[in-house]
RNA sequence: GCGAAGGUGGCGGAAUUGGCAGACGCACCAGACUUAGGAUCUGACGCCGCAAGGCAUGAGGGUUCGAGUCCCUCCCUUCGCACCA
């Protein structure tokens, strides 16, 4: 064997032997429990990312772990192909978004491949592909025929300038990030998939997911958001003024209602009424972000119309106030003051009056309490106060008790070009007529390249220009594509069916589905998920996934990988200067003082955060592997952190993970020239079982960087070994078996040429040797008072008694307690003695 | 603003159940080997202190024989907020 470790050359062959072997094709099989681990697909935005190192490596090491204990382990991998950035290359370019993409795909393909992944390439997919999105297409039929995809109005960010819609992130702080103007929102016709069909089942399968974190499920939980309240109407002349609220109890406090800018009350009290209408518009200004929303100034104007109060027959004002949603509830509510902070803010900026009604804890006005001040209502509870004052609404046809949930239908239609083609055809005489199965897909030419205004498909005649499906007279396509959360919706089903282009998914889905453990940033932790269990109960209504409702059972929210990223002003434009580019001075405490670039300019330090091109703070991982090879790349991203906690990128670090694969090999080299003798070393094989059997709870609880440690501190173990004997070479073997799903190649190239066997990834998992980890005697703490004094050994099966003597015994302890009285002895079996005095 | 998670040496992290805080590694320091060292090996390495010892897990308080871990208040960081994926 050679006397160094050669990454590139053991990489080379251990990927050849797998390739040579189709180690990684796996198919069907009774015999064996299934496994299916699934890492997040990725999108092909040209290389490879640190995130996405880490995201396949947690998911690499759990197929090599779960395949060497027996099971039958899928691993695919495919791409997330539709979306936004490649219009944007392909402006920026002149390349179409499909060429862009398939070069990127070819890329990143040759970088996966490169990490050495247990992948089942023969499966994988590209979401583009129209074999693909033809059954994006197909489901939406059926679901359009069932009602469960419907078309509504829905607002978006409009540029003015450039005519265009733009996603959330083409905004910047209200305005087009290519033109400047001011966005505005503007209702537009779009299609919604139903969602809320399924949000109580949604809500209450979260209960019977015990394989997710609970931070992701109740999440979910306060994004579907039911909330059970009552729905109360506001007599406005002839109309009535509905709003929902949870807090019915304060009926009797509210002082006046709001309405959102879009509410109808404010659209037609706006028409008479220049100043509203001036205000109703610059509502309309800027963009469409909750988030943004949520932070402006509360602002608001009296629509100079009222209600009655149903209860106590008081005319409250209706003002218009940019704090309410209209997508929420009713687009309107009652304000009360007194007991809810955001009304709060909004009466005193107003001078409108507040008066509260409920008896609460000082300090906090919108806790439940008892009613003050409500007329016949006084001294109830909030439920109590809830149900009488619902059914006295009831009686006047005013109010209900009602369920409301903060879930809205899910938008999919996108004004753009690079998405899946919505199978719907715009015909004069039949109206929106869904497009046949025999006449799927829809095709997306790909020989277009969009210029940021508008959605190139409405300039291609080619496309639009079609014939109604039913009456066969002339009509237009509609040229919306969908969101590509539809793609993600359900690839992992598709996996399973490769080359099925019959049906959706066949047979084998029922095989692997479900996705034993799937794995992702924590950023999908809502959307993507959600909509992910969405679609596996609409295809299973469909008959396409019998019986399922779940299609992951465990989940693994990796952490986000972050660094620090740097800018500096030119003009009126921000240039971001990527990290690797600047050197930067600390103070003493680890502060950074000082930031610039290699030629001497001064830079900014903008904090650490997410790893994007918006910032250009991204480790190329590719460098990485360049100049370590794929294992150490892989070890270090394990040994890290673990996978749920964020990873502030420092490659400082890597270089004790390549040291450590070296000293691997250095150890293996030394063994392969020496002779054994038969003896075993007791003290150190304890050691070695001992580190082994945490490692192993470790990967069951998937924290891979103690797993990595243990795989440290076993070597550590057997460097002090005094001589060559049974121990080397049992702790070696145990060493390489639990490396290997870390750093395959370099414990492949080992295994083999210790004449370990022919392929490690076959091998039998290690479990420790009971016999090993027996001890005679063992090691006690004693503490007086809670602090550390000193340690006793005592026999294994030692009494209290016994212990007790051992432990005053102690000559350090005896300074410690000497002329005390020792009031109490606190002895906790196998781990310490507490003497308090 | 709302929802969620996190904060431990100079740095990444360990401590699985309330029981030895800082495993393992990085950086730094000292030494050995060497023509050389960004290789390798040995040792030291939380802070204060000559020592005995004391202090220390974002800050402040509480429960307990014992708190990084449980409870309360506050501060900071990260993620999500429905058209980025």
């Amino acid at each position: 064997m050679l006397e160094s470790y050669d990454p590139r050359a053991v990489e080379r062959e251990a990927q050849d032997f797998w390739v040579g072997r189709r180690s990684f094709e796996v198919g069907e099989d009774a015999g064996k429990p299934k496994y299916y681990c699934l890492s997040m697909f990725p999108y092909p935005s040209g290389k490879l990312h640190m995130g996405h190192v880490r995201n396949y490596t947690i998911g690499d090491v759990l197929t090599r772990y779960y395949r060497m204990r027996g099971y039958n382990v899928l691993q695919p991998m495919g791409w997330d192909a539709f979306g936004l950035p490649a219009e944007n290359a392909a402006m920026a370019n002149k390349v179409p978004p499909a060429k862009w993409t398939y070069d990127n795909i070819a890329y990143m393909k040759a970088q996966l491949k490169s990490l050495g992944f247990a992948l089942d390439w023969t499966r994988e997919l590209a979401t583009c592909r129209p074999e693909y999105y033809k059954w994006n297409q197909w489901l939406f039929t059926r679901l359009f025929k069932k009602g469960l995809a419907y078309k509504k109005t829905g607002v978006v960010n409009w540029d003015p300038v450039d005519q265009t819609v733009l996603a959330n992130e083409q905004v910047i702080e209200g305005r087009g990030w290519r033109t400047g103007a001011v966005v505005e929102k503007r209702e537009i016709p779009m299609y919604f998939f139903r969602i809320t069909h399924y949000a109580e089942d949604l809500l209450a399968t979260l209960d019977k997911l015990p394989g997710w974190p609970e931070q992701v499920k109740l999440m979910q939980k306060n994004w579907i958001g039911k909330s059970e309240g009552v729905r109360i109407g506001f007599e406005c002349g002839k109309e009535i003024l509905w709003v929902f609220t949870t807090r019915a109890d304060t009926l009797m406090g509210a002082t006046f209602c709001a309405v959102a800018a879009e509410h109808p009350l404010a659209v037609q009290a706006a028409q008479k009424n220049p100043e509203l209408k001036k205000f109703v518009e610059e509502c309309r200004k800027g963009a469409v972000m909750e988030a943004e929303l949520a932070q402006v100034e509360k602002k608001g104007m009296p629509t100079g119309l009222h209600v009655t109060h149903p209860l106590s027959g008081e005319k409250l004002p209706i003002w218009v106030a940019n704090y309410v949603l209209m997508g929420y509830g009713e687009g309107a509510l009652m304000a009360v003051p007194a007991h809810d902070e955001r009304d709060l803010e909004f009466a005193h900026k107003y001078n409108l009056p507040v008066k509260q009604v409920v008896q609460h804890p000082p300090g906090d006005p919108t806790a439940h309490g008892t009613l003050i001040n409500s007329g016949k209502y006084d001294g109830l509870g909030y439920p109590q106060a809830v149900d009488a004052i619902a059914a006295d609404l009831a009686k006047k046809g005013l109010g209900e008790k009602q369920v409301q949930w903060r879930l809205r239908d899910w938008g999919i239609s996108r004004q753009r070009y690079w998405g899946t083609p919505i199978p719907i055809v715009h015909c004069a005489a039949c109206g929106d007529v869904p497009v046949p199965d025999e006449q799927l897909p829809v095709l997306l030419p790909e020989d277009v390249v969009p210029d940021g205004t508008g959605n190139p498909l409405n300039k291609r005649a080619s496309y639009v220009d079609t014939k109604c499906p039913s009456c066969g007279k002339p009509a237009k396509r509609e040229t919306d594509t969908m969101d590509t959360f539809v793609d993600s919706s359900w690839y992992f089903a598709r996996f399973a069916c490769p080359g099925q282009d019959k049906s959706m998914v066949d047979e084998r889905a029922r095989y692997w589905m479900p996705v034993d453990q799937y794995i992702g940033g924590i950023e999908h932790a809502i959307l993507h998920l959600l909509y992910s269990r969405f679609f596996t109960r609409a295809m299973r209504d469909e008959g396409l996934l019998p019986g399922m409702a779940e299609p992951f059972t465990n989940l693994l929210t990796q952490g986000m990988v972050l660094a620090e990223s740097y800018y500096r002003d030119v003009g009126s434009r921000r240039e971001w200067i990527n990290p690797a580019d600047v050197s930067i001075e600390k103070d003493s405490k680890g502060k950074i003082i000082s930031a610039k670039t290699r030629d001497g300019r001064d830079v900014v330090y903008d904090g650490i955060g997410t790893m994007s091109k918006s910032k250009n703070n991204g480790v190329d991982p590719q460098a990485l592997i360049d100049q370590y090879g794929a294992d150490t790349a892989r070890f270090y991203t394990m040994f890290a952190s673990p996978p749920t906690n964020t990873l502030e990128w420092s490659d400082e670090s890597v270089d004790g993970s390549y040291r450590f694969l070296r000293k691997v090999w250095d150890f293996a080299y030394k063994f392969s020239r020496a002779s054994c003798a038969a003896s075993a070393d007791r003290k150190i094989r304890y050691q070695i079982h001992l580190e082994l059997k945490k490692a192993n709870d470790d990967i069951e609880r998937q924290k891979f960087n103690t797993v990595a440690s243990a795989c440290m501190k076993i070597l550590n173990a057997l460097e002090e070994l005094p001589e060559w004997d049974e121990t080397s070479r049992e702790g070696l073997s145990i060493l390489l078996r639990l490396l290997s799903p870390i750093a395959p190649h370099v414990t492949h190239h080992l295994w083999r040429e210790l004449k370990f066997g022919e392929d490690v990834m076959r091998a039998p998992w290690p479990d420790p040797d009971p016999a090993a980890l027996e001890q005679d005697e063992i090691e006690l703490v004693v503490q007086v008072n809670g602090k550390l004094r000193g340690s006793i050994r005592v026999p294994k099966a030692a009494d209290r008694a016994a212990i007790e003597g051992l432990a005053m015994a102690n000559p350090n302890v005896q300074k410690f307690v000497a002329g005390q009285n020792v009031k109490k002895v606190v002895v906790v079996p196998g781990r310490l003695v507490n003497l308090v005095v």
